[in-house]
DNA sequence: CGATATTGATCTGAAAACATATCATCATTC
DNA sequence: GAATGATGATATGTTTTCAGATCAATATCG
């Protein structure tokens, strides 16, 4: 169970966002502070972002990133189940100056 | 808001976990695969994880990573708050937050 | 067709996450 | 007070993420 199964679908959840946001690859990346190649190695699960990385790029795409108990995770994901897909309503891409460096 | 306040929060979260488990930072990384040097960086946060590495550790501790709709977010801290984490029964004894509908 | 936009891909080099080893601190317990 | 166990901390070296630049492939459109 090669954790490349775990990129590859946090990379399709992120794609599904950003196409439902009708935003760029380079968009998002600009949002996320990255640059287009990393923030593409992501979003196609080639390469792991670091959290707080992932962090970044969820939040520009109106995404946050929780640790949910395990025992949970169902009754969370009957809740994302139904309106999953919803075209964004309020999403405010803010211009999150940040990483250090 | 410099990121290391999210590493904080996650750090926080993961020795509650750990903490609620009853097991040692050793444990926990050996459960996660990591060195304990690493681990007690990510749980002081002092030091930013990569993805793979945090849903690792949280999984060790129970724990899963998802990406959540910012404006489900509250529902679902709805659904943490009465006792998150510990000692889990099958099922939560859920609240019923009293959410019109 | 030619121009533009989006995405896929590769290279160089720097920065940060990793392992491993070692030592310090602070309890607890014998 | 000495021994044990858990945690904090530092140092060295390897691996991987990252930026930035560059080029290719595939649209889409005037």
């Amino acid at each position: 169970m090669p954790e490349t199964d775990s990129l590859h679908t946090i990379g399709a959840q992120l794609r599904r966002a950003r196409l439902a946001a009708e935003l760029t690859q380079e968009q998002v990346a600009e949002l996320a502070g990255i640059s287009r190649p990393r923030y593409r190695d992501i979003e196609t699960g080639a390469a792991a972002a670091r959290a707080t990385t992932l962090m970044n790029v969820a939040r520009a795409l109106g995404l946050e990133m929780m640790l949910i108990p395990q025992f949970l995770v169902p009754a969370v994901d009957a809740l994302l189940s139904p309106e999953a897909g919803e075209d964004a309503p309020a999403f405010a891409p803010q211009p999150e100056p940040d990483d250090e460096r």
